[in-house]
DNA sequence: ACAAGAATTGCATCCGAAGTCAAAACTTTA
DNA sequence: TAAAGTTTTGACTTCGGATGCAATTCTTGT
C-alpha cells in the first residue's frame, strides 16, 4: 500500500519511495540483477571490472541488500532467539550473549517472559519467524521442545539443563557450587542455628541450589533448619529475615540464600533494622557473584558464575549446530568460581 | 541446501524437512492457496465452512505461517530495531521496552553497542532487515539518521536530544533534574567545598547533568568546584574520591555525581576505605534512581527517571509513527521525580 | 424459478534476492 | 588463427505468502 501525503495545494511532499533493490542496481549498472546479487556474495565468480561497475551503482543508489528476501530463498534469516524469563538478573548474561552473536554477524531476537506463563504465545512468534536457532533462558515443557526438533532448529539453554531430554545447555554447578558455600560456612565458625532461603517455587535453579545446600547440610549432620522463601528480589530478602526471626526468634545465626540479591537484603536488613552485624551475629552466603555483591558494603561470599565463558560456550554451541545440524545435543557445566568475601564468621 | 545426515548403515537419519507452507495447507484441505493465506487475515472475506477447513489442516500439518515471506510482500517486518549503547544501566529500560513491544505485537531486533564506535556497521545491519522502525538509546549523527528518514523509518531516540534536528525522542530533563539536587544539596547544610563527578566525555547525557549543575551552583554563588570524571561505573565512583581528595586534601564535603552508580561507588569508598560518615561528613546526590540507591545500606538522594512513562511513550511513539509516517517529529520531556534519601547532612 | 446483487473463492502476479544452467566472452595452446 | 578450455554473464526459476481481479457460488426479492 503506497501512501502519498498531499499537502493542501496538492503537492507532492513525502512518497514511500520503494527502497532501491537489486534490480535497480542492475538497470543503473546496466547488468543483470544476479550479477549484483553475485557481487554480494563472497567467493562468487565475478570479475574486478563487473565488481568496479556494481559498487558504483550500488554507492551511487545507496543500496541496501534485502536481508529479508535473503532469508526467504536462502532459508537462513541469520537471526536467533533469545529467550530469557526476567531481565532482573539477567542484564549482565544478555549483554553477553548479544555482543557474542553480533560479532559473529548473528542478529538477536530479543523475547522476554514477565510470566513463564506466556511462553506458548512466545514461542509460536519464534517459530513464524524462522529463526535460525534458539537460546533459551527459560523453562520450556518437552511438548514445548518437540517443534524445534521436528524443524531441525537447534535449541541450546541457558542454566536449565533436563536431565532426561537429549537438548544442548550450559549449565553452572548449581549443587556443587553451593555444596561448596555450605563447607565454607559451616567451618568458617560454630552457627547454633541455620536458615535456608530459596528463590521461586518454579525456578530450577532454585531447587538444585537449595538441594545442594540442604543435601550437604544433612551430610554435615546439621538438621535442624529453618526454611524460607523468597522471590529473589532484594526485597524479598529483606522480608525472608522477618520470616526467619519468627520462626526462630533471633537464633539464626547462618543464612544461605540462594542468589546473591536476597543475600544483599538480608545483610541490610540485618545491619540496618536489627542492628545486628554481618558477619559478627550472622554469617551469610549468596549465589551468583553479581557485581553488587562485591560492592565494599556487602563483600559477599559467594558463587560467581563464569558468565563470560558460559555466554560464549552456549552461543559457540548454538552456531556450531546451526552450521552442522547432525550435531548430538551436548550438555556442558560449569562450575562456579568461589569468591571470599567477609561475610562468614571466623 | 537440502542436507542429509546418514548414519553408518546409510539409513537416512534425519532429513531437513521442509516446513509447511500454505501450499501444502491448501492441498491438505482441498482449497487454493489464497484461501489460506485469508484465514490468517483479520478481517478477510472467508466463509466459515472455508475457516474450519482449513484450520483443521493447519492444525494437523502443525502449520506456522512464514513472517519473513509475509514480510517481503507486504513490506512490514513487525521488527523494530532497539539499539542500545551499554547493557550496564540499561536493563531495566531494555526490559521495560521489549515487554511493552511484545505485547502489542511488535518484535524486538536487539542492537547492542560496546563503544558508540560501531554504530556505522550496526545501522547497516539495521537497514538491510527491513526494520519497521528504530528505538536508539544511543547516539546518532545527522548522517546517520539521514537514511532512515529518507526510507521512511520512523526513528525515536531514548534519552538523548537532537536540538536542531527534527527528529523525535523521549527524554528526562537532565538539568532540570541536576538544578532541583543542587539545590537540595545547597539547602540541606553549609558546605565548605563542593565536587562534581561526570560522566564520559562523550556522554551527552552526563553534559547534561553536568551543565545542569554548574549552572546552578554558579547561580548560588558557588563557582569553587573540585571536577572529576569517571565512566558511570561503581568502581570509577571510588577512584574518584580518590582524586577529588587529591585535588583538595580532605575539605570537600559534597558530591554531585553525573550517575547514581558512581556516587554508590563514593559512598562505599568514603565510608570503608576513608572512614568518613555520609552524610556527617560528606554529603552526596545521584541521578537515575536504580534500584540499588534505595537500598538501605545507601539511601541515596537522586532523581529517578521515570522508565515506565518514558519507555511507554517512546513505544507509542515509534508504533504511531509506523501506522502514520506523516507524524511530524516530537520531542518528549519527562521531569524526574526527586526521591529524598539520607544522603544530605542537615 | 429467475434475475440482480452480495459474498466467496481461485488464478495469476508480485515482493527482492539467490541459484541453476546454458550462452557468451575471454584465454590458452598448438 | 582456429580449436579447446576457462571464466563471466544473463535469462529464468525459486522461496512462501498477500492481493487485485475475475469467476463462481450463495442470497434475496419478486
Amino acid at each position: 500500500m503506497v501512501q502519498r501525503v498531499l499537502s493542501s495545494r496538492g503537492e507532492r511532499l513525502a512518497e514511500t519511495k520503494r527502497n532501491v533493490t537489486s534490480y535497480d542496481v542492475a538497470r543503473h549498472a546496466g547488468v543483470s540483477q544476479s550479477a549484483v546479487s553475485r557481487c554480494f556474495k563472497p567467493g562468487a565468480s565475478v570479475s574486478k571490472k563487473m565488481r568496479e561497475r556494481v559498487m558504483q551503482s550500488v554507492q551511487a543508489l545507496g543500496y541496501q541488500p534485502n536481508a529479508i528476501a535473503r532469508g526467504l530463498i536462502t532459508r537462513r534469516s541469520n537471526m536467533v532467539a533469545v529467550i530469557v524469563s526476567n531481565l532482573n538478573f539477567y542484564p549482565e548474561v544478555l549483554s553477553q550473549l548479544s555482543a557474542r552473536f553480533m560479532q559473529r554477524g548473528v542478529h538477536v531476537l530479543l523475547f522476554t517472559l514477565d510470566h513463564e506463563s506466556d511462553v506458548a504465545r512466545t514461542l509460536e512468534q519464534v517459530a513464524q519467524y524462522r529463526v535460525d536457532g534458539v537460546l533459551a533462558a527459560a523453562h520450556l515443557t518437552r511438548e514445548q521442545m518437540a517443534p524445534f526438533h521436528q524443524r531441525n532448529v537447534p535449541l541450546v539453554f541457558y542454566n536449565r539443563s533436563y536431565r532426561d531430554v537429549p537438548v544442548s545447555s550450559v549449565c553452572c554447578d548449581q549443587v556443587q557450587g553451593e555444596r561448596v558455600l555450605v563447607n565454607l560456612l559451616a567451618q568458617s565458625g560454630r552457627h547454633r542455628s541455620y536458615a535456608l532461603l530459596s528463590g521461586p517455587a518454579d525456578s530450577v535453579v532454585s531447587m538444585q541450589r537449595t538441594q545442594g545446600a540442604i543435601e550437604r547440610l544433612h551430610e554435615l549432620g546439621i538438621r535442624d533448619l529453618t526454611r524460607v522463601r523468597g522471590d529473589y528480589s532484594y526485597d524479598s530478602g529483606r522480608r525472608a529475615v522477618h520470616a526467619i526471626f519468627e520462626q526462630r526468634g533471633a537464633m539464626t545465626d547462618a543464612i544461605v540464600s540462594a542468589n546473591d540479591m536476597m543475600a544483599l537484603g538480608c545483610i541490610d536488613e540485618l545491619r540496618h533494622r536489627f542492628e545486628l552485624d554481618v558477619p559478627g551475629d550472622v554469617s551469610l552466603v549468596g549465589f551468583d557473584g553479581v557485581r553488587a555483591a562485591h560492592w565494599s558494603s556487602f563483600d559477599l561470599t559467594t558463587i560467581r558464575q563464569p558468565v563470560e565463558s558460559m555466554a560464549e560456550a552456549a552461543v559457540t554451541m548454538l552456531l556450531e549446530r546451526i552450521d552442522n545440524p547432525g550435531l548430538p545435543a551436548e550438555k556442558r557445566l560449569f562450575s562456579g568460581v568461589l569468591r571470599r568475601g567477609a561475610t562468614l564468621r571466623h
